[in-house]
DNA sequence: TTTAAATGTAAGTAATTACTTACTTACATT
DNA sequence: AATGTAAGTAAGTAATTACTTACATTTAAA
């Protein structure tokens, strides 16, 4: 791995987890295992690194395509099940890969104070609504879902998992409980509630 | 207003604002037209403001009760559409009476930093959900609702709007739009997913 | 092996931050 | 008139921060 990429991660791992202020680059220079002049070399300006970690990362936080490859035949809940605990998974991530969530916790800090954050990850956070509500729209066209607001429904699915994300950051794992189950709650819950009737299963 | 309040006030609009560590002594006491030393005089330290004002403001996060009195004669979706009405517009306030949503941003945002914080605000941030959970699980045992967990419903009641919340923290109203229209289509879906189906209107 | 490039070490700059100290002013109370 | 209280002003301390410079060492390329 190059000297560029370890203060990369480095870098979004400190300012995702410190937010930018409290992000010093004599930090960021020590988990990326370099020296702090280094740093300065690579990347001229903490504000610039800040910049490069948004712009090398953004395609990550409109991954949905990746999670949510709906099958020809499953039906609406399985989809819908299978995506969620797809992006559940992505968002209890805080290693490696756990890229999506920093992304997240920085869009929701740092995108209310620095105008750049936001617009640098806007697009590709608005994708994944997008992208979910196309998915709706063409269920509602085959008259399998109730005829509601495609976007509704996408914000509607996404706050649950964002919430539950958010809290766990603050709370750990003793707020939300056994996290299959609780998935496997939502989506009965949100699927009787975007379904047509008559698909509905009774219980 | 004796000069401690303004001190508390200013300094949650500041910590809400810019974090802890962006939230600079000098800031604050500008923003509540004191001197700095004035600060430093009444409450010691910035840690200790900090806690003040968390102390003194936690009451604000737990006021559901106060948001939520279910009408004895109203049905679930009408209590239901109140509730959000009430939650949505407590949650955009960003003046004087902005508390709620002041604390919500400390409590994802510095809660993750310092387990004081979480823990100041988390029984009070989990009444919420429980008042709600109480609520749901009356109405099951009423037979009005579903057997679902009662808990599971709060969270998802309760993530719409804090996920709403926090994006128009970031982008302002460009992501939502009209807002009661969004809340309507909110309430529509989730409760035809916590409904019986006897009791389900059909569209 | 030699040369070039990359990176580290050490020291430093200028600005900022939380906090302190000494003195002053204005008003209230004794 | 003397004293106390509350708050302001000005100056300062010690630590920290983003960033820079000069030289040394290590790594990579020729």
């Amino acid at each position: 791995m190059s000297t560029e990429q370890r203060i990369l991660e480095a870098a979004l791992r400190i300012f995702a987890s410190e937010g930018y202020t409290g992000a010093t680059t004599r930090r960021i220079a020590e988990e990326a295992n370099v020296a702090e002049v280094t740093l300065f070399r690579k990347f001229k300006s903490k504000e610039n690194l800040l910049r490069e970690v948004l712009l090398k990362n953004r395609a990550a936080f409109s991954s949905l395509d990746h999670l949510f490859q709906p099958e020809k035949d499953a039906d609406i809940e399985t989809d819908l099940r299978t995506l969620g605990k797809n992006v559940s998974k992505v968002m209890r991530e805080n290693k490696e890969d756990g890229r999506r969530r920093m992304l997240m916790f920085m869009l929701f800090e740092e995108g209310r104070r620095r105008p750049e954050v936001a617009e640098i990850l806007s697009s590709v956070f608005q994708m994944n609504i997008t992208r979910l509500s196309e998915y709706f729209e063409l269920q509602i066209k085959n008259g399998k879902m109730r005829n509601i607001n495609p976007r509704s429904a996408s914000i509607t699915f996404i706050s649950y998992f964002v919430y539950t994300s958010l809290v766990r950051g603050v709370f750990g794992d003793s707020f939300v409980g056994e996290n299959d189950e609780e998935i496997e709650r939502f989506i009965d819950i949100f699927t009787k509630g975007i379904l047509k009737v008559d698909d509905v299963k009774t219980r």
